[in-house]
RNA sequence: UGGGGCGUCGCCAAGUGGUAAGGCACCGGUUUUUGGUACCGGCAUUCGCAGGUUCGAAUCCUGCCGCCCCAG
């Protein structure tokens, strides 16, 4: 169970540090890095505090969790540094997630967690500190290809982080490693069992690190207020079919919470309209998209465009598409593609890319129709309209 | 106050003598380092109200209440 760090000397002058959230994961990897002989030093990130909160452990980087990684760290006997890091983090991601819903998109934050605090703040410190590499507890591998390394998903598909880690530059990843990409979840804590570490048994982190409850939406108000203003919820022609409590409370694709009864179908979230503060509901069929467009593109690959598969949620399975540098055009219709999620490019386990879903196409648009160019759409003057005999 | 129709869970709705389908909504759970989705489970001892007939009624009878339509 010894880690191979991927570095290009001797790990005895080498210098490791590692990224420590208080969980068992991170944990396990700074005791794979103590023990490869290389001199490594913990660190984390105080990114929040819950005021009322505090004391709960079920989340990273807030009082418990330091507290957690400081006693592994003194377990392991390496060295441990906590930095505050939370006015970064509420600018980088907390602001930006309240943005992102105040715009009616619907944000992750742990992608923009990892492009921001610590993949650019937390890996230029570790440079700083002369570290020869960052170790985290994603899970996701970096293996070595023929134009440098590469990002593949992890080796236990039922964890596998690769999602979260798209916005990856090419500079951070030659830096970066990640010793539990090949490890099944039930090894990395038997690992933390056999070395005795108090978070072996703690529970895995879930939700947004930053909510306490759950109630993300109150976390929104905060920040922006005007995001929580109630409005109309409208169908597909315009007509008002009910009222809502807030934009914050809805993403495209979803049913619940709509509160319309009375249908013979279920209804679903089909699009968000900031301005006029509108939730546009209508049938699963409406929900159907072809292709998409991205933004804030990252690249890791070299130069595929067909045969790929992406994924426009965590927990989907990747979907044949086609990429031409801009949008990814579905091969079958993608069901609740919410516009502000990611979309992550895979040529079989390995992660190509991705971007922001800026703006989707619907399934019903003229098939020959490049994306960016929506809003024709059969109905008024479509094919349905037959001459009378 | 002539005629006709209707009142079954928040909404839609099946059931016309044998002991309350289903859908939507809602609630709970499962899954999950994003939000959702999906899946599983829960959800009317009661059928506008009051009597009556019957072994037995949401279903038949009577009265009352309410709503809708037609109608001079």
């Amino acid at each position: 169970m010894d880690a191979d760090f991927q570095l290009d000397r001797p790990l005895a002058g080498a210098r490791i540090v590692v990224a420590m959230s208080g969980g068992v994961d991170s944990s396990v990897v700074a005791a794979l890095a103590a023990r490869s002989g290389a001199e490594t030093i913990g660190i984390t990130l105080q990114l929040y505090d819950h005021g009322q909160a505090v004391g709960r452990s079920k989340t990273c980087c807030a009082g418990q969790d330091i507290y957690d990684a400081g006693e592994v760290a003194a377990k392991l006997g390496i060295a441990h540094y906590v930095f505050d890091y939370e006015s970064r983090f509420r600018e980088g991601v907390i602001e930006r997630f309240a943005d992102e819903y105040a715009r009616g998109r619907t944000p992750v934050p742990c992608i923009a967690c990892n492009q921001s605090v610590k993949f650019t703040d937390l890996l230029a410190l570790a440079r700083d500190l002369g570290a020869d590499c960052l170790a985290t507890g994603h899970y996701v591998r970096r293996v070595a290809g023929a134009n440098g390394p590469e990002l593949r998903r992890a080796a236990d598909p039922a964890r596998d982080q690769s999602y979260f880690l798209f916005a990856t530059t090419r500079e951070q990843l030659d830096f970066l490693r990640f010793p539990l990409g090949d490890m099944p979840k039930p090894k990395v804590r038997e690992i933390a069992r056999e070395l005795g570490l108090l978070v072996a048994d703690k529970r895995d982190s879930q939700d947004i690190c930053f909510v306490p409850d759950g109630d993300y939406a109150s976390v929104v108000r905060k920040v922006r207020p005007e995001a929580a203003q109630p409005g109309e919820i409208v169908d597909l022609d315009g007509r008002v079919i009910g009222a809502h409590r807030g934009l914050i409370h809805f993403t495209v694709g979803q049913r619940r919470g709509l509160e319309i009864g009375g249908r013979s179908e279920p209804l679903y979230v089909v699009r968000l309209e900031p301005e006029k503060k509108r939730v546009v509901a209508g049938p699963r069929s409406a929900l159907a998209v072809r292709a998409a467009r991205l933004s804030g593109l990252n690249w890791l690959g070299e130069g595929q465009r067909e045969g790929l598969a992406a994924k426009v949620r965590s927990l989907a399975k990747p979907a044949a598409v086609g990429f031409d540098g801009d949008s990814i055009r579905f091969e079958r219709p993608e069901y609740g593609v919410a516009p502000g999620q990611a979309a992550v490019l895979y040529e079989g386990d390995r992660v190509l890319g991705g971007g922001w879903i800026e703006e989707t196409i619907p399934a019903e648009a003229r098939p020959d129709l490049a994306p960016g160019e929506r809003g024709q759409r059969f109905g008024r003057d479509g094919p349905a309209e037959l001459e009378p005999a």
